[in-house]
RNA sequence: GGCCCGUUGGAGAAGUGGCUUAACUCAUAUCCCUUUCAAGGAUACAUUCAUGGGUUCGAAUCCCGUACGGGUCACCA
């Protein structure tokens, strides 16, 4: 006769550590009543992705309003799908977003009391909690083969019956301890697996934090909970670290709601106080028709690095995605005329059910907004240091002259409603850069495009333009423009034109449009006035000079 | 296929039995302003809340069925 315990010892013989001794050494945290602790569990397997992102965010400002703990764990449980050094870019984009973790895996070390914060270091706990499941008759190895599993799941197809690990499916569960013991070790490989006491005829119910209460078939399969590598699976990576780590809501990808009466019913076996769960849904996109998963493989925007790569402001997307998560937040904004998310009352319940398709107009609307109202000084720092790495253009002229990229970036800006020309970064360079002379001789071998007319009488135009005066202010400015468009036969006003359309030769608009072309290459840009203030008496007339010879 | 979640305009959505002739924001369109563009101002945009039935004096709001969309059924998370 081989005991539970004899079992469990043959298995797991370096294992000393008892579940009390975790309980000791994790001890329940000590928050005032209310206070959340929230974590974000990613997989190091990629990049940062858009939805967990938004995930994070959530947790986050879940913890920070209820004045709780929001910390960072790293599920690098599958050594397969694990990508070399991507903890590191996972753990800088959050903190560029000021996603900050109050403890947990840091690339130079754990901060923290409830560590390790990576689930690779915490064989050991898991496999204590483990031992002493087995102990109980509640885990048992399993010997089959994933040829096995493929021939039970077959059949199953064939009888139309459920497929999966349960009941008398579950090829394993009965063996005797004699005959486990004997074919451990004749050194057949194994996993090990939780004994399911459930009723898949019965219902669980629990209450999520968003959608309010879920009913669900009760758990009724053997789920693997260690790996044959040593490693524990999710399902219980989650029951274990959760518990000890002592998180009191678990923040999730809506994936995982058919999967938690298997938690549910890990939590109950062990004894153990199950968390609340906020069930958080997914950022979805429209193809071809139907509504599906942003995915990283299609979507570039799926991808929170191709938002750094644009340049759009992390406050923007921020924003962004609060406004979806808590739709009145864009009220809260207008009302405050803020976009500080840390003073926003944010709560989880008023998170909406179905999936938001993501929004790249909404995006870009917001990251205009705040762009257009930053402080030009925290622009331009974050305009030099997007440049840096990713405009080289831009950096080449910011760094040959930053007090010139400055004057440039604060056209029109000093007003109640500043100019809202870029929705990110990556706009900048292109509208800007006939203000570079190397970029403006360019443009003007491509050709300008003048309205048809008298060449002649526009190049003695433009030679005239050379008058204007520089360092009034705009209304005498504009005054000299309308005298000079005069002389050349353009009306001072659009009224007087429209009256009398005959006698002229145009009106102020197209002898404006006339010097605008002349100077920037295109009929549309910012306030003309500003723009020949920034480049100079001796540029602009240099340019006149040039575009009136090619005439 | 089983189970679960969901369904208010092009998009995000408010609304949980009468105050809704369905808020607010983005997008779109038209007009005004205007030295162009951007901005700004004004107006328009769901006779109706997926659909069929029921409950009620009264329903987007409650109940049931149907359709559609999403998710999930691994030694992946």
């Amino acid at each position: 006769m081989v005991t539970n315990e004899e079992l469990a010892e043959l298995l797991f013989p370096e294992i000393k550590t008892s579940i009390d001794e975790l309980e000791a050494k994790y001890p329940p945290r000590s928050l005032p009543e209310g206070a959340q602790v929230t974590r974000f569990a990613p997989s190091p397997t990629g990049f940062l992705h858009t939805g967990s992102l938004f995930t994070s965010m959530i947790s986050y400002m879940t913890a920070k309003k209820s004045g709780g703990v929001y910390f960072f764990r790293l599920e690098d449980t599958d050594t397969k799908r694990t990508i070399e050094g991507s903890e590191r870019d996972l753990i800088d984009q959050l903190a560029h977003f000021g996603i900050n973790a109050d403890e947990g895996f840091y690339p130079e070390g754990d901060k923290g009391e409830y560590g390790p914060y990576r689930q690779s270091a915490r064989a050991s706990i898991y496999k204590a909690v483990i031992k002493e499941l087995i102990r109980k008759g509640r885990a048992y190895p399993d010997f089959c083969t994933p040829e096995d599993l493929d021939a039970i799941r077959k059949a199953q197809e064939e009888s139309k019956v459920l497929p999966g690990y349960y009941g008398v499916y579950a090829r394993d569960r009965n063996l005797s301890n004699e005959e486990r013991v004997a074919r451990i070790n004749a050194g057949t490989p194994w996993v090990i697996r939780f004994r399911s006491e459930g009723d898949h005829e019965r219902k669980t119910k629990f209450v999520d934090a968003i959608r309010g209460e879920i009913e669900l078939q009760d758990n009724d399969t053997d789920v693997v909970i260690l790996k044959s590598d040593g490693l524990p699976t999710y399902h219980f990576a989650h029951v274990v670290d959760d518990h000890f780590m002592r998180t009191t809501m678990i923040t999730r990808g809506e994936e995982w709601i058919p999967s938690t009466p298997i938690h549910l019913d890990m939590f109950r076996a062990l004894g153990w106080k199950a968390p609340k769960y906020a069930h958080i849904p997914s950022i979805m996109k429209l193809d071809h028709g139907n509504k599906r998963k942003l995915s990283k493989r299609k979507d570039p925007e799926a991808a929170v690095s191709y938002f750094l790569e644009q340049g759009y402001p992390t406050q923007a997307l921020l924003v962004y995605l609060m406004s979806i998560a808590n739709s009145n937040f864009e009220e809260w904004t207008i009302a405050h005329k803020s976009f500080d998310l840390s003073a926003f009352p944010f709560s989880i319940k008023k998170i909406a059910l179905e999936g938001a398709l993501f929004d790249q107009d909404k995006l870009n609307y917001f990251s205009k907004e705040i762009i257009a109202r930053m402080p030009l000084e925290e622009e331009f720092e974050l305009v030099k240091e997007y440049a840096k790495g990713h405009d080289e253009a831009l950096n080449a002229q910011i760094e040959r002259d930053p007090e010139y990229v400055k004057k440039i970036l604060n056209i029109e800006k000093d007003r109640k409603n500043p100019r809202k020309d870029y929705a990110k970064f990556a706009d900048i360079y292109p509208l800007i850069r006939f203000f570079f002379d190397e970029e403006y001789a360019k443009i003007l071998e491509a050709g300008l495009p003048f309205k048809e007319g008298d060449k002649k009488a526009l190049a003695s135009l433009l030679l005239d333009c050379k008058n204007l005066p520089f360092g009034t202010d705009e209304q005498q400015w504009f005054e000299a423009l309308k005298e000079i468009g005069a002389k050349h036969g353009y009306a001072t006003s659009n009224k007087d034109y429209k009256a009398n359309p005959e006698a002229y030769v145009g009106s102020v608009s197209d002898c404006a449009e006339a010097l605008r072309v002349a100077i920037v290459g295109t009929n549309q840009s910012p306030n003309l006035y500003e723009i020949l203030g920034i480049l100079g008496k001796e540029k602009t007339c240099a340019r006149l000079d040039a575009v009136a010879a090619r005439l």
